[in-house]
DNA sequence: CTTGTATTGAGACTTAGTCTCAATACTGAT
DNA sequence: ATCAGTATTGAGACTAAGTCTCAATACAAG
């Protein structure tokens, strides 16, 4: 997956440097949404001696790319989530913070149907849902 | 407007104190969404002497008495608007801030869909709309 | 009025993120 | 291979956002 994400970094025309693979491969071994500081934690206990800038330049490098979408959190932190280019909307487990993809399924009709009540041009949507994954249902009652 | 919030506040149990009596009518006079630093701006402005502090602590207040939702931005920032405490969403103008309330009108499907598909177990979800209002439209061709 | 307590402002503190700049290291051309 | 030009880097200063503490204040119930 480390290597997805370096592919597509380079198709982007960008250098494929020696902090870029090292952060690729730590993104990569996340599993759900990490914050950017989260990453640079990694990258400290790892002795890497990659700069604050440097990961913050990254993740923005991604996310221009739609390789990793930025998520607010309902705590109000803010999260990336590694991910497919297409437009799509993620699930977040609020007990472990597993994340899952969800496709429209009608949210553009929902969309619409407010842009013709409201008379607004809609030009982007933000959906995000929270609750728990079937691994923390079964794991135990709600926390 | 401003004595819908003290109202709600003194429903709530809390003290209607001075400094919660300006902050509502700052709130009050503000067209569309709002930041902490605006609030802040607003109050120094005026030289109320009103701590940053307390502009947090009453939106917070606020939020948990859903007078006022919190808002992520597309870049990232944290905004409020005041609303009316039923669940619903909100359409943001992102030339003036202009906000417009919308309410469900068809996301309870999707999210049950999504909740069908991945297993998860909803507890809430967000929505966010972004676009030109009316107003803006007739102002201009896109920015 | 008085009194108990919620609330306050100040400002130290923490966390998130940006910016600058000289040093480094990719990469494409040779 | 090596070179040269330039994108990228880390350090750390800086700004902005938000939290916390604490002594002083002011609300509101009696």
């Amino acid at each position: 997956m480390a290597r997805e994400l370096l592919e597509a970094l380079d198709q982007a025309g960008v250098r494929l440097t020696g902090p870029r693979r090292e952060l690729a491969a730590l993104i990569a071994r996340r599993t759900g949404h990490f914050t950017a500081a989260d990453l640079l934690a990694d990258a400290e206990q790892r002795s890497l001696g990659i700069g604050r800038a440097t990961v913050f330049r990254l993740l923005e490098l991604l996310a221009d790319q739609n390789l990793v979408e930025r998520v607010d959190l309902p705590d109000g932190r803010h999260a990336y989530v590694p991910c497919e280019p297409s437009h799509h909307h993620h699930l977040v487990c609020v007990s472990c913070g597993a994340i899952s993809e969800v496709d429209d399924c009608g949210i553009d009709a929902v969309t619409a149907e407010a842009a013709r009540r409201s008379g607004f041009e809609i030009q982007s949507h933000r959906l995000e849902l929270f609750g728990r994954c079937p691994r923390c249902q079964n794991a135990g009652p709600r926390q």
